[in-house]
RNA sequence: GCGGACGUGGCGGAACCGGUAGACGCAACAGACUUAAAAUCUGUCGGGAGCAAUCCCGUGGGGGUUCGAGUCCCCCCGUCCGCACCA
């Protein structure tokens, strides 16, 4: 017999399979149709570990439903325009197209080595001209609709580069390329009205409709819809002192009216027009509102910073009484939420409170918790959220929180300042973006007409193929040509929109143009309708909300606009773990991928400190303003774990970057880069040059999990990188690749083989339609058809580790039953290759061959366990004394209780433990256990 | 800061609806085979006490509910994900 070689088998086998076309779907309404789905991958250079795990997942659920006879679907495509494209163009001056394209040359290639059950024939990427014209062409009716509409937002503007930057690329509110201070500029934007839905998307997470969906994931997008039912009031100026324009006084918006007479201030956003209006005659206020907007625009710095507040020079009155309440602009009062303005009532909102302590403002309580004394009770340094009664409150003294609330919404409608409304968290979704590498907007902006779609016969507007990257910057606004176009309707002069998709709309909708991939309108009917929904979406729980959401908004509209006939995008939705590992980076900043970097031997580490290190000093100043130590190309660098690791790595005493006390670690290490560029290599003087890892994790500091799924595979062949990538973890949790494990599958791989190649041909020689099998052979007959019950059990609530420990648990009894009959043999190592199959197909199908088994084993239809054989006998039960477990029993599987508890009693062990108590009562279990409570 | 998750041996993890904690794998150790190594096979493997039978402790920490808690409740600590222009 010899030894399994998947060098062979496996490229053997994908071409068997593909001669076959084996995973090729064809539409067909005799079959039930199974769609599966991993969430397509940007195509950043090579295959992580990551793809593999969950490209893996998705294919197990592929083959197996196959197995179970559905017309599975399982199609692959690349989410391939975004920024680092143009990153990579910036650096290195390759096109984004070239740098993209050749990408997915690579990850093709890597993804079909792991010989995944795909319908390649569908492919595609969506930076595609034949893929974003339907893009384009949707968005046209999607504006006719009236989904889509212009208005100004916010952006981080970069001053020094003169773009706009992604929330990652600020750092510290400081431009990641310039270090330059950020500002929060408001540009004309394009929008699709997702708020329109926010109502059917809240519905349809507890209607049923995501019935298939994970309660987590479903939680977290209700938080984020944020559905809130509410005051929206005017607060009146007090002496009729309101500036013009601001007669009504200022609308604010509370969930928590039944507060109203704990209000100690208003507060109002730093891009409330109230503001402005005041910052035009006071250049400090001016100055605050500027400082507020260097934040940026992200929600977590917002929200972050601490609070500060600066006070207007005026006061509105209090609805109820005859109190005034100063009004500040505060940080942290968000513009795009509500009405730009709050009332502050520090005894129930922390943040107020903290406002409140920080600024002097008082802090009366009003709603009492239920067991606190009214003469008592203050607010100390928290403030009081939960329910309870409302005091110092005049009419609504009494009340509990809920009745208040409505109590109070009454009221302000009576008197005519408010009333009560629902509002959502949820914003409409910007889908402009000032970038080349994305799909344009096809608009065209004319003096004459305003803003006019492009008509439908012109499209696809192409991204021009020659751009210049060589600076910060939009290159389609730049580009000579190619924003010049005459206006469809008036025939003027007039210039193209320059800004392109937000990359979320591409994968908005990728999922249903996989049903014909070809067709010439965005999304065949037809098809759409046989696939559609998608059964089983996998992927990362990363894209709980955005991605998630907009897709499913997406589908809304394309269903309104008559493209297909889906509520909800997919049926079924299983959100992994990621794999964790060290990452690295090179002195630029730049990521390296881990298969490039080494830890250095002695001897390197000579040379690094001798030769490396000075240089590196070398590039080191004194900030001048701050006195700080700064890494010259590194200023600011764009990560703070990176500007850390450098400063350890490097030797560099004092603070990088922004002044933060730098803890250092000692276990820190040189590593060094095997693939410098040029620019590096000139540098260094050497083709080795050092990085800065910094662990994802820190416990895998100690471990060297540098992986790539190339080499596994090179190595072990893909079955085992496939198997240790489902065996050890649960599939939602994240995971570190460690190299012991994957050798630990390359055994089970030739444990499996060592177990059937000696059995060549038994499928054929025996004939298992007919029963058989010796009564001997029972014990190995349950095992069989328990394992196939439980693995089919697993695999259907992806639990790919628990079957594969089962599976693991199979071999022992196989090697332990060696000697059964060949009827129970054959029935065995049947079932053996056909739960392993989809884990690890390419040895599955030859082993299949082997044994002489019909066709492909991917054809094959899946094992089912006989319901005779999975019933057990007897049991052993636990028996406790008092909760403790002070023996065991072996009894009938249909024993009765009374049986089974004068057994327990019986017990020598148990009498032990109750000799000289008395027993109170006895708690039977069946099938579980006995307890005995004895005093 | 807000929202969501997670935390079990040396390691990854298992434990169903509250019912014998540690399945299965990795590593380690001991033995067999071998001139030797690798591979393979057999066995041991949470901590402590004991010759042993056996007993005590043990699921991030602290409380609680229960005949019984890794699992449920409250508080705390730590880690990860998301926060609307990363994908």
């Amino acid at each position: 017999m010899g030894r399994y070689n998947p060098k062979d088998a496996e490229p053997k086998w994908q071409a068997r399979w593909t001669e076959a076309g084996a995973f090729e779907a064809k539409a067909d309404a005799n079959k039930e149709k199974y769609y599966v789905l991993e969430m397509f991958p940007y195509p950043s250079g090579r295959i992580h570990i990551g793809h593999v795990r969950n490209y893996a997942m998705g294919d197990v659920i592929a083959r197996y439903k196959k197995a179970c006879g559905f017309n599975v679907l399982h199609p692959m495509g690349w989410d391939a325009f975004g920024m680092p494209a143009e990153n990579a163009a910036m650096q290195t001056g390759s096109h984004p197209a070239t740098w993209t394209y050749s990408n997915i040359d690579i990850m093709r290639g890597q993804l079909k080595q792991m010989g995944l059950s795909i319908d390649w024939s569908r492919e595609f990427a969506t930076c595609d001209p034949e893929y974003y014209q339907h893009q384009q062409k949707m968005f046209l009716d999607f504006w006719e609709a009236g989904f889509a509409y212009r208005k100004e937002s916010s952006v981080n503007w970069d001053p020094v580069d003169q773009t706009v930057l992604a929330n990652e690329q600020v750092i510290d509110g400081k431009g990641w390329r310039s270090g330059a201070v950020v500002e929060r500029r408001k540009l004309s934007q394009w929008f699709l009205k997702i708020t329109d839905e926010a109502e059917d998307l809240l519905e349809a997470l507890d209607d049923g409709r995501l019935e298939g969906w994970p309660d987590n994931v479903r939680l977290m997008q209700r938080n984020w819809i944020g559905k809130s039912k509410g005051l929206a009031m005017q607060f009146r100026f007090a002496d009729a002192t309101a500036p013009d324009g601001f007669e009504d006084g200022i609308e604010i918006f509370t969930t928590r009216p039944d507060t109203l007479y704990g209000a100690s201030f208003i507060a109002i956003a730093p891009d409330h027009p109230l503001a402005a209006h005041f910052a035009q005659n006071d250049p400090a206020l001016a100055d605050f509102i500027i400082d507020c907007l260097k934040l940026g625009t992200s929600e977590e710095a917002i929200e972050k910073a601490e609070k500060r507040g600066y006070k207007l020079p005026l006061e509105t009155g209090h609805p109820f009484d005859d109190r005034r309440l100063p009004i500040y602009v505060a940080n942290f009062v968000l513009m795009q939420y509500g009405t730009g303005a709050i009332f502050g009532c520090p005894s129930g909102d922390q943040r107020d409170l903290d406002f409140a302590r920080k600024y002097g403002l008082p802090v009366p309580p009003v709603v009492l918790p239920p067991d606190a004394d009214p003469a008592s009770f203050t607010i100390e340094d928290d403030a009081y959220v939960g329910p309870g009664t409302i005091f110092n409150s005049g009419f609504l003294n009494g009340l509990s929180t809920d009745d208040a609330i409505a109590a109070a919404i009454a009221k302000i409608e009576d008197m005519g300042l408010g009333q009560g409304v629902t509002q959502y968290r949820l914003r409409d979704w910007g889908v402009s973006r000032q970038r080349y590498w994305g799909c344009p907007i096809p608009a065209i902006h004319c003096e004459k007409c305003g803003i006019v779609p492009v008509p439908a016969k012109d499209l696809p507007v192409k991204l021009p193929e020659e751009a210049d990257f060589s600076v910060p910057g939009n290159p389609l606004e730049r580009h000579p040509t190619w924003k010049h176009v005459d206006c469809p309707a008036c025939g003027g002069k007039a210039r193209r929109e320059t800004d392109t998709f937000d990359t979320f709309v591409d994968s908005s909708w990728y999922f249903a143009r996989f049903a014909a991939p070809a067709d010439d309108k965005p999304i065949e009917k037809a098809a759409a309708d046989y696939w559609m929904p998608v059964d089983q979406y996998i992927g990362g729980i990363e894209h709980a909300i955005l991605h998630l959401l907009y897709a499913r908004y997406f589908t809304r509209m394309m269903k309104a606009c008559g493209y297909s006939s889906v509520d909800e995008p997919f049926e079924n939705l299983f959100t992994q773990g990621m794999v964790v590992h060290a990452v690295y980076k090179d002195v630029d900043g730049n990521w390296i991928f881990p298969e490039d970097v080494a830890e250095p031997t002695e001897e390197e580490r000579t040379v690094f400190r001798e030769k490396f290190l000075p240089l590196v000093q070398a590039e080191i100043y004194c900030a001048q303003e701050t006195n700080e130590l700064v890494l010259a190309h590194q200023i600011p660098h764009p990560d703070q774990s990176v500007r850390i690791e450098l400063e350890n790595t490097f030797g560099v005493s004092g603070h990088i970057g922004r002044a933060s006390p730098i803890s250092l670690s000692p276990e820190s290490q040189n590593w060094l880069c095997t693939s410098a560029n040029d620019k590096q290599r000139q540098m260094f003087e050497s083709d080795v040059v050092p990085v800065v890892r910094y662990p994802i994790e820190k416990m895998s500091k100690s471990k060297k999990n540098v992986v790539s799924p190339e080499a596994i595979a090179e190595t072990y062949g893909a079955d085992a990188a496939r198997w240790f990538m489902l065996s050890d973890s649960p599939p939602e949790r994240d995971v570190e690749w460690t190299d012991s494990g994957v050798e630990g599958a390359w055994k089970l791989i030739n444990r499996i083989w060592d177990a059937v190649s000696p059995a060549a041909g038994l499928l054929k020689a025996v004939d298992l339609s007919k029963s058989g099998g010796d009564d001997a052979d029972k014990e190995l007959r349950q095992m069989t058809h328990a394992t196939i019950a439980g693995v089919t059990d697993d695999i259907d609530n992806f639990r790919f580790n628990k079957a594969i420990a089962r599976i693991y648990e199979f071999m022992n009894a196989l090697k332990k039953h060696g000697s059964a009959g060949d009827w129970a043999r054959a029935e065995a190592l049947g079932a053996l290759t056909q739960l392993a199959a989809p884990f690890t197909p390419h040895l599955a199908e030859e082993c299949w061959e082997t044994l002489g088994g019909e066709g492909l084993v991917c054809d094959a239809p899946w094992p089912k366990a006989d319901p005779a054989l999975l019933k057990k006998d007897s049991v052993v039960l636990g028996v406790q004394v008092n909760g403790k477990r002070r023996g065991e029993l072996e009894v009938a599987a249909d024993a009765d209780n009374a049986a089974v508890e004068q057994a327990a009693l019986s017990d020598e062990a148990v009498k032990r433990h109750i000799d000289g108590k008395t027993v109170r009562k006895v708690v039977v279990v069946p099938g579980r256990i006995v307890n005995i409570v004895a005093t």
